[in-house]
DNA sequence: AGAAATTTTGACCAGTTGGAAAAATGTTAG
DNA sequence: CTAACATTTTTCCAACTGGTCAAAATTTCT
């Protein structure tokens, strides 16, 4: 028996009629699903889009349906003929989301320098910061909520993917490349430090004012940032 | 003319009739406010410590006052009685939160060294996200909407006092105490990288496992932490 | 073109939400 | 004790919310 989904075996208090599409699905189980149409993958897409945007600022309870269909400029029965019901959207979001999240981290190579690749890694957590700051909100917003709809994902695919990505790291500190810390809490500054400029956008900006608030804030970040991961902030002879 | 509130010059297109409270004050401006029984400070302090729950976890839209009254054991109509809107609550939240927020910032003397100074500036704002995680909750939540309801604060409080520190930081670094990086983005990587541990606790612990997930994961951010802003990652000669 | 399928709309619904009003119930100073 | 005040409860409401449904409009396929 799987350990998750144990909550089906409630009983559905209220009936609760079933949406077309489930009800379909549910009569042939076997029925194979009617390809995409071209409408279909567009809508769905311009969906997406717009939930993306309402979702990432107030969050799954926050965000309605009506605001997500005004962005995506249809009718709210007519959103609702693309995705049955808001969970659906947000789980879609969320799914797409992990992927690109995970991807950066993926990259760093253990054949590769311990300094190229962490200094490519930050580069790339970064650019999504700059890039993609929605999917940032996005995600934040899951984990502040304490990530309930994306909690399994967190605990497999992404522990499993830092484990690895912790004995590469703790492999270059054994080799005397790397400065013997902690590799899982380097992972999460790096995280923390980059999604910070996507996240907590408003207040970066707010402190740095109009005269360097500007798209130039990221270049600073990144020397900054590389920096700090190198040398740290004890001052160095010069040259 | 006041540079705020401007909005109450908009035509007020349903009546909306106001709070008895406020037509009081607003009959008699000068009335002093009667000051408040025990049981009013009392039940308004059970109110907010409830919203803190409530507002932190679902961000403002999310959160409802149905909800907030639960948690504070109360109706909702009476929770009204103590605050006349869902708005006065988060406001009364949001102030007393930020005061908290700037303190540690403000500890830390330009008379000190900066390392001391630093280090136990980590320490406390480390401290906070694991004393004071919903409050670390609820900032994030109104970063990640834009701040509407505190962006003025942080233009102005926050960033005078950034801009501050920033001058200290710069002074030991023309001291040749500190090594020259962008003061301001150094202040961003501490507040990111210890309210971290606040708001993506979730994801720590999840990525930690149950072995390396307890409460002793404070101290080892700590160490870790205390290493990254001292040395960075390039491997140091043994002693 | 015409039938079949897909997409869109408008009307609708039950439950929730923020909030108001008034009546009922304490509490306290004189 | 009792009048004045503070607090709580009950009832109510209009707007909003997630979602349904049948019919109309449009697109696609033959």
């Amino acid at each position: 028996m799987p350990l998750n989904k144990v909550k089906s075996a409630e009983v559905a208090a209220t009936p609760k009629r079933q949406h077309k599409a489930d009800a379909k699905a549910a009569a042939h189980p076997h029925a194979k699903p009617r390809p995409l149409t071209r409408i279909q993958r567009e809508k769905q897409d311009i969906i997406l889009e717009a939930a993306l945007e309402v979702f990432s600022v107030h969050g799954f309870r926050g965000a309605t349906i009506d605001q997500i269909a005004e962005v995506a400029g249809m009718s709210k029965p007519n959103l609702l003929y693309y995705f049955p019901r808001k969970e659906e959207i947000h789980r879609r979001l969320m799914a797409a989301l992990l992927e690109t999240w995970l991807a950066p981290l993926q990259e760093m190579n253990a054949d590769g320098d311990p300094f190229p690749e962490i200094r490519s890694y930050i580069r790339r957590k970064l650019e999504m910061a700059r890039d993609y700051p929605r999917e940032s909100r996005l995600f934040a917003n899951e984990m502040l909520q304490g990530a309930p709809r994306i909690i399994e994902m967190i605990e497999v695919d992404l522990k499993n993917l830092v484990d690895e990505k912790a004995k590469v790291l703790l492999g270059w500190m054994d080799q005397g490349k790397l400065a013997r810390t902690d590799p899982y809490h380097l992972i999460f500054s790096i995280w923390a430090t980059t999604q910070h400029y996507a996240d907590f956008d408003v207040q970066v900006r707010a402190v740095l004012g109009p005269s360097r608030g500007g798209e130039g804030r990221f270049e600073d970040a990144a020397r900054y940032l590389e920096h700090l991961f190198l040398y740290g902030l004890t001052p160095r002879p010069r040259p």
